[in-house]
DNA sequence: ACAAAAGTGTTGGAGATACACCCATGA
DNA sequence: TCATGGGTGTATCTCCAACACTTTTGT
């Protein structure tokens, strides 16, 4: 049976949060129209000498050019016929060498920020695009089902967890933090509510700064401890 | 790569949480010795025509005559070399077709009731043993990793996803309930409080039956309902 | 001065914790 | 009658939800 690695990665620019897609298509331009091509997610075998992590990151790593992406396993998907679909299988036979393999894929879903720098969206596979959460196209093969885990496991593990600092700048406002949560719960949050859990939390240290550059009052900047994570 | 799955199958008996663990052998004794051999958790190969949920299904059917087993899958382990190790070699060259195969497994974690009949735990696979969590042995490949993380995530789900119930007979006491929760999660609880806990839930109901052939009162039996399982 | 977001406390209710005695049954 | 676990209520405290005004900065 083939292996791949299929990554939802996901990202916030302090407005919405997005979903790396990739144009499906490849180098050499392949015979089939426009609407044979559908977007999916960021995936590729795995190496022979490779683990299913590593694998992981070398496609973001080609993807995006980040390191050290905040990456984890949250599912392996293995329907028989997950890659038979009929589009699936006119691209599979355009493109690669053993189109009626199965292939069992384990999904990770990772990451990043947007707000200082966005992490270039193009690769090898084909133009990329961060595709807003919601506004989320139908996928090949059965990416909608990896997409949609991808993100009721980020909710449940927003809070949980304290990964959603990892999709803010190292430097973020509480502002930024509670327009995070809001928007990866879908649900409107008291702000002095907030403010009082998160100062409750040791991992989040305030800095001595302030922001700059903006039309208001000026906020004070915080960032994370990770060494300080043994919950509150 | 060869595709396996494994199945950490729990079991609670009133008293402890016991997880089944089969002795590596097959029918054809091979010439390996008495050390030479250790205990893994059932696993087998995945069909070429057959989902990894079926696959597992499967299993644990062969080795315990259960069917609709509750089965959820945790963790894919892809190591490339988590089947290197120099016993599991050994094992691997004389039963195996092809030793030197990179082999991944994706891990599920299933739940029974050891409390009116001990479903058979033999096998094709050689003897099987109810093991008592906490003196489980070293096993084979890396299966501790995988019970570990499997329960891990009995734990963490335990009382999130009504899971527990799974673990009990159809009929229980709110006695056995609450055991269960204090082996599982590995501390006391108290009495009240938990029934208070308990009676707020929906889909716990109490039947008018009273248990029997008990030296003591006897505790009214109360039953799982999943129609009603829509949190509280 | 004005626009824009930062920052800050209190109150009421719900859920968590801690704790001790009487009850029903079988032997 | 005794041993065994079944079954119950109350007081306290902590956590959560709801809610509005003043402050600081840039233009």
């Amino acid at each position: 049976m083939d292996v791949s690695v299929d990554c939802a990665l996901f990202g916030f620019d302090g407005e919405a949060l997005k979903l790396l897609l990739i144009h499906q298509r490849t180098a050499e331009e392949g015979p089939l129209s426009e609407d044979e091509l559908q977007m999916a997610l960021p995936g590729d075998f795995v190496n022979e000498q490779e683990s299913l992590e590593d694998a992981a990151s070398r496609v973001l790593h080609e993807l995006t050019g980040l390191d050290n992406v905040y990456l984890k396993q949250f599912h392996a998907f293995g329907d028989p016929n997950r890659v038979k679909g009929l589009k699936d299988q006119q691209w599979l036979r355009t493109f690669r060498e053993h189109p009626e393999n199965r292939v069992m894929t384990v999904a990770y879903f990772g990451l990043v920020s947007l707000h200082d720098h966005i992490p270039r969206a193009s690769s090898f596979a084909g133009d990329a695009e961060w595709t807003e959460v919601g506004s989320i196209p139908q996928l090949a093969f059965d990416h909608d089902d990896i997409s949609d885990l991808a993100l009721a496991t980020l909710r449940e593990q927003l809070e949980s967890k304290h990964i959603g600092f990892e999709m803010l700048p190292k430097k973020f406002t509480l502002r930024q933090l509670q327009t995070l949560h809001e928007i990866v719960l879908d649900k409107k949050l008291d702000k002095r509510n907030f403010r009082k859990n998160v100062k409750r939390m040791d991992h989040v240290v305030p800095l001595g700064e302030k922001e700059e550059g903006v039309l208001h009052k000026p906020a004070q900047l915080f960032t994370f401890d990770a060494n300080l994570t043994h919950d509150s």
